[in-house]
RNA sequence: GCGCCCGUAGCUCAGCUGGAUAGAGCAUCGGCCUUCUAAGCCGGCGGUCGCAGGUUCGAGUCCUGCCGGGCGCGCCA
C-alpha cells in the first residue's frame, strides 16, 4: 500500500521535473507517512514541504502542482492538500477489504519481503564466556539477537547466527582448576579453595561427573598440590598470583595430556549446558565458533603479522601495541602481552577479520552495553586491515534488572549469586520471558517485573496478545460446533460487507504489519513488533466485544470469519518472530 | 576528568529518516457479562517532553551548554 502511494508521488514528481517546474533532485527519498489522525487520511506526504525551499515556491502551491500530475489509482479514493502543504491520501474501503484475501492466501508469508535479497548477514549474539550457566543478564541479549535474526530472515536476508565461544585464555584455566580442586575434595583430599576460583554449585556438579567417569585418574595428594604455593588473599597474599600458581601447579602435576583432558571436559560440560538453556529458550545457533580453533590454526598470529607488516604495531615496555589511535580510538591497545601471550583483543581482531573473509555483506555483533568502549578499537583494527568497518554493526543491549514484589532482585556474578536464565524460565515461562526481554528498546534499561510476567491477567501483555489468538481459535471451534462451515474462499466475495468502523480499523492495522516488520528489521528494533501486536490484539478485542461474528447471514459471517482469520495469521506470524507461542486455548 | 547511552503523564514506556491538536499500558474514578473464553470492552482524570539557548516554514526529534541517572575508561574477558 505504502509502496503504491510512493509510486504515485514519484510519478507526479517526475512529471513536474519534465515540465521544468522542478529541478531534478538526485537523491530524494519521498516521505510517505501513515496519517496520525483519521482526518489526515490514510497516508500523508509532506513532500511538498520538503521541496518548497529548493523549488523556491509556496509549499501549498507546489502541492497543488503535484496533485495535478498524480496518476489515478484503484486504491485511492481521493487525495487533497491540507495544512501547510501536506498531501493526504484517502484510500477506498475496497483496498483494505482486499487485504483479507491477500493475507489468507499468503498465510505464513504475510509480512515477509525480499528487501534483503542477496544480502548475507551474520548475527553473532550471546557469546557469553562458558565459565558458568547463562544468567538473566545474558537472556536479554539472547532474546534480542534471536528476534533481530528472525526479522532479518523475514525481510529476505540470508542470515547466519553464531555464538563465539571464548574457550581460550586464563578464565578457562581458572575454571578448569576450580573443577579439579572440587574433584580433589570429593576424592577426600583436604585443601582450601582459592579466593579467585569459581564457586558456583555447578562447579561441584561437574567435578562429581568427572569423578564418576574418570575415577581417581586425576587424584593427587593435597599436600603435593599446595606445596610451596604463595599465599592466597585470605592469608594476606594476592588472589591473582595465587590462582595463577595453582594453574601452573596443575599443569605440572597432571601433565599436558591430563590437564588438557580436564580443561576440555569442563568446557564441553558448560557449553552443553548453555546450548541446552538456549534451546529451551527457543534459540539455536547455526554455528558455534571456537576462539581456540582460531588460535590453533594460527589466525591470531597471522593477523598480528599483517598488522605489523602494515606498520600499525610497535613495541613498548615489552608488549606489542596496535596504534589504534590512528583510527580514532582513544588509546593504543596491547595485542601481545609482555609474557608473550596474545590478548583477547588480538583474538577478536582475527575473529572479525575471519567474519569478513567469510563473505558476509553485513556483520552484526550484539553486545552488552558495558562493552561499548570496545567498539572503536574493533573498528580501528578492521580499518587497519583494509576491511570496511561500515559493514559491521554493533548493537548494544542495556542490562535488565529484575523486580519482585516491587523490590529489585540483588545480583552479583561473584560467588555465584545470580539468577540464572533457567531459573527465570522456570519462574515466568519461556513466552513471557522472551516477550518481556524485547518489549523495550534495546538501548533502554529494562525493568523486568517478575510478578507481572507471571500474572494471568490483562496487565500482562503476553497473555493479552495470546488471548486474542486463542479467542479466534475458539470462534473457529464454535463455527464448526454450530454447523457453519467456512473456508478461505468463502470470504473472498464477501469482504465488501466489512464496513463497520471496528472492521476498518482492524483492517488498517493489518495493512500496517509489513511496514512494521520492515522498520523493525532495518532498525534492529524488535520492540516495534511487540507494540504493534499489542495494538493489533486491542483492535481485535474491541471488535470482538462490539460485534458477533457467527451471525446467521452467511455472507456477513464469512466476511467476518475471513477478517478474524487474517488477524489470527498476523498474530501468529508476529508472535513467531518474537519466539512466543500462539496458543489455540488458554 | 574524558567517552557512550538515557531523562516524555503518579509508575513503566512508545513516538518511524524533524512534520499538522504529544500516545499506550499500569495506577485511580465511572460504566459493560441470559449471546462466539470478562485472561475482554468503553469512558473520565492526568504532561511547561530535565533546564537554558540555537538551527527553520515547523523541534519530543537536530546542534551547544548545564543539571540528573546508568555504563565504560586493564598487558581481564
Amino acid at each position: 500500500m505504502k509502496a503504491e502511494i510512493h509510486a504515485l508521488l514519484q510519478h507526479a514528481l517526475e512529471a513536474l521535473i519534465n515540465d521544468g517546474v522542478l529541478a531534478a533532485i538526485p537523491e530524494l527519498t519521498i516521505p510517505v507517512e501513515r496519517g496520525r489522525d483519521d482526518s489526515h487520511g490514510d497516508f500523508a506526504s509532506p513532500v511538498a514541504l520538503a521541496l518548497a525551499r529548493s523549488a523556491r515556491c509556496n509549499p501549498r502551491q507546489l502541492a497543488t502542482q503535484i496533485l495535478e500530475r498524480l496518476p489515478t489509482s484503484p486504491i485511492v479514493e481521493k487525495a487533497e492538500i491540507a495544512g501547510p502543504g501536506f498531501i493526504n491520501f484517502y484510500l477506498r474501503d475496497a483496498a483494505y477489504q482486499a487485504l483479507v484475501g491477500e493475507i489468507l492466501q499468503a498465510d505464513d508469508n504475510y509480512g515477509t519481503s525480499k528487501l534483503g535479497a542477496k544480502q548475507r548477514v551474520q548475527v553473532e549474539y550471546v557469546s557469553a564466556n562458558p565459565t558458568g550457566p547463562l544468567h538473566v543478564g545474558h537472556g536479554r541479549g539472547a532474546a534480542y539477537g534471536a528476534v533481530v535474526a528472525n526479522l532479518l530472515r523475514a525481510t529476505g536476508h540470508e542470515v547466519a547466527s553464531e555464538y563465539y565461544v571464548n574457550d581460550a585464555g586464563r578464565q578457562m584455566d581458572i575454571l578448569a582448576v576450580s573443577v579439579w580442586l572440587r574433584y580433589l575434595q570429593s576424592c577426600g583430599e583436604t585443601l582450601p579453595f582459592p579466593a579467585n576460583g569459581y564457586r558456583g554449585a555447578y562447579i561441584q556438579t561437574i567435578a562429581d561427573q568427572l569423578q564418576n567417569e574418570h575415577g581417581e585418574e586425576f587424584r593427587l595428594p593435597g599436600s603435593t598440590v599446595l606445596e610451596a604455593l604463595p599465599a592466597d588473599e585470605p592469608a594476606g597474599g594476592d588472589k591473582e598470583i595465587y590462582i595463577d600458581s595453582v594453574i601452573e601447579r596443575a599443569r605440572t602435576l597432571l601433565g599436558k595430556r591430563r590437564y588438557q583432558l580436564i580443561h576440555s571436559y569442563v568446557l564441553a560440560a558448560l557449553v552443553e549446558e548453555i546450548r541446552d538453556d538456549l534451546l529451551n529458550f527457543g534459540i539455536s545457533f547455526e554455528n558455534w565458533y571456537s576462539e581456540r580453533s582460531l588460535m590453533d590454526r594460527g589466525a591470531v598470529t597471522t593477523v598480528i603479522e599483517r598488522l605489523r607488516d602494515a606498520g600499525h604495531l610497535y613495541e613498548r615496555e615489552g608488549a606489542l601495541w596496535f596504534r589504534s589511535t590512528e583510527f580514532d580510538d582513544e588509546k593504543d591497545r596491547v595485542v601481545v602481552r609482555e609474557n608473550g601471550q596474545t590478548t583477547y583483543f588480538a583474538s577478536d581482531i582475527a575473529y572479525h577479520l575471519d567474519k569478513f573473509e567469510r563473505g558476509f555483506t553485513r556483520v552484526i555483533d550484539v553486545w552488552g552495553a558495558d562493552h561499548h568502549g570496545y567498539v572503536p578499537r574493533v573498528r580501528a583494527a578492521l580499518q587497519a586491515l583494509q576491511a570496511d568497518p561500515a559493514r559491521l554493526d554493533v548493537l548494544l543491549v542495556q542490562f535488565a534488572n529484575l523486580y519482585r514484589g516491587g523490590e529489585k532482585v540483588a545480583m552479583s556474578t561473584r560467588s555465584g549469586e545470580f539468577v540464572t536464565l533457567r531459573q527465570l524460565r522456570e519462574e515466568v515461562g519461556k513466552n513471557a520471558a522472551r516477550f518481556f526481554y524485547v518489549m523495550r528498546k534495546s538501548d533502554q534499561h529494562l525493568d523486568f517485573d517478575l510478578d507481572l510476567a507471571k500474572a494471568e491477567s490483562n496487565d500482562n501483555p503476553v497473555y493479552y496478545i495470546q488471548y486474542a489468538h486463542a479467542r479466534i481459535a475458539s470462534v473457529m471451534r464454535q463455527t464448526n460446533e454450530k454447523g457453519f462451515r467456512w473456508q478461505a474462499a468463502d470470504s473472498l466475495d464477501a469482504v465488501g460487507e466489512l464496513n463497520e468502523s471496528h472492521e476498518l480499523a482492524l483492517l488498517r492495522r493489518l495493512s500496517l504489519y509489513p511496514e512494521v516488520i520492515e522498520a523493525a528489521a532495518l532498525g534492529y528494533e524488535p520492540h516495534q513488533l511487540a507494540y504493534y501486536l499489542r495494538e493489533l490484539a486491542n483492535d481485535f478485542h474491541t471488535y470482538y466485544n462490539a460485534h458477533i461474528f457467527l451471525v446467521p447471514e452467511a455472507v456477513l459471517r464469512n466476511a467476518r470469519l475471513g477478517l478474524i482469520n487474517a488477524t489470527r495469521i498476523v498474530l501468529r506470524n508476529g508472535l513467531a518472530l518474537l519466539g512466543v507461542s500462539a496458543p489455540d486455548t488458554m
